[in-house]
Parts: C-alpha cells; structure tokens; sequence
DNA sequence: TACCTTTGTGAGTAATTGCTCACTTTTACA
DNA sequence: TGTAAAAGTGAGCAATTACTCACAAAGGTA
C-alpha cells in the first residue's frame, strides 16, 4: 500500500470517528492527508468504498484483540482479562473503536454478533465456575465490557477508572 | 404551538432519529412534514436550532420518566422499578431516545450527568440494603439499564428480553 | 533506451446544501 | 370592520458536495 493511500485511510479515520461520516467532506479528509481529492476516488470506489475499506480492517484487529483471552484456559483468569480488556485500549486506537461504536447506530452496520466469541468465552468460564445461569451472566459482563469502553471513549479511561477494581473483586477475579 | 410548527418537530425528530442529524437535509424535513422549506427558518433560527429544540423537550421527559422511581421509598421496588425501566418505554417514543444514545456521541450534547438522579436514587437504595459498596454497585446497574435500553433502540425490545427475569431475580428485588 | 501500468493532479460538473427574502394568507383583537 | 402581527410560501442564492476526467509524473520491466 503507498504511502498517500494509508494517508487517505487514516485522515479519514480521524475525520469519521470525530465528525462524523456525513459530517467529513471528501476534500476535508484530501487535506488532511496532503493528498489530491481525486486520488481518494482512484484508490476507493466513492466515499462509502473508504469507509468500508476502513471496516474490514474491523474483524482483522477485534480478532486480534481477542485471541489472547480466547486461548485462555483458566476460567477465572478469563474472566479477568476480559473485564481488563477496555482499560488496555492503546490510545493511538481510539478514533478507531470510536467509529466501531458510532456505526452501531446506522443500521448497515449494526452487528450484535460481532462480540460473539467474547460472550461464548465468557458463557463457558461462567459455567466451569458453576454458575447457575452462565449465559445471562455472561451476557451481563459483556454489557458492562462494552458500556465500559463506549464510557472510556467518550469521556476518558479515568472516568472508568474506579470500576476496574470493583468489578474484579465482585467477580473475585 | 402551531399544527405546522410541531409537523416539522415531529419530521425532524424521525429522521434525525433514524438517518442521523448531518444526513437530514432540511428540504426532507419540509417535505415530510408536508410545509414549504422556508417555515422551518421562520420557526427555529438554523437547523441547529431545530435540533437544540427537540433537546429541550428531552429534560423534561426524562424527569417524567424518573418521577414514579424517585419518590420510591422503598429500596428493593425502587431497585425493581429502575431494573423495570427501559422495557416499558413506549414504541412511540423510540425515535426520541434514539436520538438522545446517538447525540452522547457528539461532544456539544454528551452529558454523563443526565441521568444523575437514577445513579443518586439506586446508590441510595444499595445503602440501605447494606451493600458494601453501594455507590459502584449503583454505578454498574445504572450501566446495564443503559447497554439494555440501547439494545431495545436497536435490536428490538425481544432481544432484551431475557435479562428482565435475570436481573431482577439476580438483585432479589 | 522505450513502453506500459500505476499513482497522482486539479480544474470542472451537476446536484444539493442551509438559508434569505419579497411576497401572500391567516389570525387575533380593538 | 380594519389593521397589524404572525404564519406560510416558493423562487432564488452562494457555498459546498461527491465525483469525473484529461492529463502528467513516477515506477517497473525488457
């Protein structure tokens, strides 16, 4: 990929996760990548073809955020990482979970499945640790997971900050 | 208020709602609300002043909403009421508090406060049952009522279904 | 070198945007 | 009834929008 291509992607990330989709002229995201506004059409489709491009990066890096909890044998320490997983998000990601959050909105690209294996590794660890409803408990701490990062995203990791430990302690992880 | 003055608050509230602030154009509200384009600007300073409109309204709903849980005085109903909330909002009422989960996301209108009261009313609540940290236990419930009520917004009420029975068996109440 | 493909430019386009304004119609009330 | 204010219209405006296209540079391969 050239240089102004990834220019492009991430100018209009920023824009996006910022702004707003609508919000974000084509030529605003152009200057701020120091980029012709033609070449953004040379590269993707139309401006959606830019935001789709930067959605299929989605799967690839939510994957990779979740495969260390995924391997995780130890049910306890499971549960653990998962509930410490929104305190870990790098800032240089947060335009990029941001826009994830944003798009939940529009119906295109609301995906409730998206989380799926988070809560199957969760409903599991529930039920090794012999809990009597494992799958609403697992979708409870996925609910907390995810108010917990949209509160983070919003309004900055120490805003959240005080619930870490009390969630760990409740779960006794 | 004027028959037409509230068509056009109706019409901006629904698409609003439902294609996003920036997406509306103004000639679509004047359309759908069946009133030529220029009423609106005789009505409402800009467009933004249509949206800030729609967000006054918003106060006085949520504190109608909040009213019965309030004055609640005894702690396990109130926790039960609270728990009992985002199930009975009304279906006309959807596009309202879609729009209000879709605004938190834009700096100028994302206010953590708002629900303050319900965060003051359950923390008081966990107090007197003698939980030992009422105040975050609060906290997360206030943030499971929230990931519930965006989940109806967008996924249906049936999708949260489930935790109804859940919850209020898991807090007893 | 010569030739093709990819990358890049920026002026140009038709459509749409939020908004104004001169004007007409309706309403309220002395 | 007369009159002024309020409500309502729709053509028209400058600015911006997403996108195209003819063309130029750069890069790779022979």
């Amino acid at each position: 990929m050239t240089d102004k291509k990834e220019n492009i992607l991430s100018a209009a990330l920023e824009l996006f996760a910022n702004e707003g989709y609508n919000a974000t002229s084509t030529s605003s995201i152009a200057k701020k990548a120091g980029v012709s506004e033609g070449l953004i059409f040379r590269h993707f489709k139309n401006k959606k073809g830019l935001l789709d491009a930067l959605m299929e990066d989605a799967e690839a890096r939510i994957g990779k955020l979740l495969a260390p909890v995924i391997f995780e044998s130890d049910p306890k320490k499971a549960i653990r990482k998962i509930i410490l997983l929104p305190f870990s998000i790098d800032q240089a990601e947060y335009d990029f979970w941001r826009l994830q959050f944003i798009l939940k909105w529009q119906k295109e690209y609301n995906n409730p499945q998206k989380m799926k294996p988070l809560v199957d590794k969760l409903s599991w660890a529930f039920s090794e640790l012999k809990y009597e409803e494992p799958e609403e408990e697992a979708k409870l701490l996925n609910m907390l997971i995810d108010t917990i990062s949209s509160g983070i995203l919003r309004d900055g990791l120490e805003s959240q900050l005080p619930l870490k430990s009390f969630l760990l302690k409740k779960y006794g992880v």
